[in-house]
DNA sequence: GGTGAAAAGTTTCGGCG
DNA sequence: CGCCGAAACTTTTCACC
């Protein structure tokens, strides 16, 4: 059962401002107040709508650094599960399984270049891995809300 | 001036519930209702919080198909406007600028290898590179909050 | 899906430490 | 100067059509 129309015009507007009103989501929409309301605790229930974060600039908290890590297990027949062993590391932001050379891309966000090579030591030793690092130098543009479908 | 204990503390309440209300802001941070709402209003005026937004599920929007592409100008003296030059395509959800072989890494999103072969040819057109594009498998997790910092 | 009214949340503002 | 508390206003929630 697909998303429809409607629906995917809710999830845009808040994938563009998670703290829109249901008054401000119900005159975009047409809807009633309380109709979107409903459409909205229907999404969230089948997680069409995982959550709701705020957005917010890592330098200021005292992350500075950004870094995507490709890793590589050491043993190739190695079973994979190094996201659950790698998902206490906190300064992990997100894992994803990927195709090509490596086996998974994390992003991480760290204080400085210290914590990252730190970080780098626990990546490998939890995971028995490889790792290959490209540091972030700036983010023109992050997090831009998807365009509606047709 | 950096960001001080409680102001952070909000931070990272809000990173992870970006709908979490001022009284329930209140209660963590044992402030007024009032104290927190101006805290949150200067965070956003000085760009600590930088908006908010739905967390979405992309395979219930019709673009299940996410992808890291990685590029690099073909005429190593061009201009490095290549932001600019893509940022009308939608499909890109974040573009970062890294140290490294490649100059830019996007992720992008769309509905099909079909619609990715269309994006990386526009790509490859609007801003002069070559591309290397890293499929997505699958996401064990994205968007984790960050941990408080000391 | 819509209505309406009670409950809850947000915003503003005068005054206090 | 930032924090508090209360009043004014807006949004959310819920029972019912």
């Amino acid at each position: 059962m697909p998303v429809e129309e409607i629906d995917r015009r809710i999830v845009t507007l808040l994938a563009a401002d998670g703290r829109m009103s249901f008054t401000d989501l119900a005159k975009e929409t047409g809807l009633s107040v309380s109709a979107v309301h409903q459409r909205v605790r229907r999404l969230e229930k089948r997680g069409v709508l995982r959550g709701y974060a705020a957005l917010i600039d890592y330098d200021e908290i005292g992350l500075p650094l950004t870094a995507f890590i490709s890793i590589k297990p050491i043993d190739p027949a190695a079973a994979d599960d190094a996201p659950e062993r790698l998902s206490h590391l906190t300064a992990i932001e997100s894992c994803h399984s990927v195709a090509g050379e490596e086996s998974y891309i994390l992003k991480v966000r760290v204080a400085s270049p210290l914590a990252l090579e730190d970080l780098l030591n626990q990546i490998r030793a939890a995971a028995n891995v490889s790792t290959r690092t490209t540091v972030v130098l700036s983010t023109p543009y992050d997090h831009r809300p998807p365009a509606i479908a047709p």
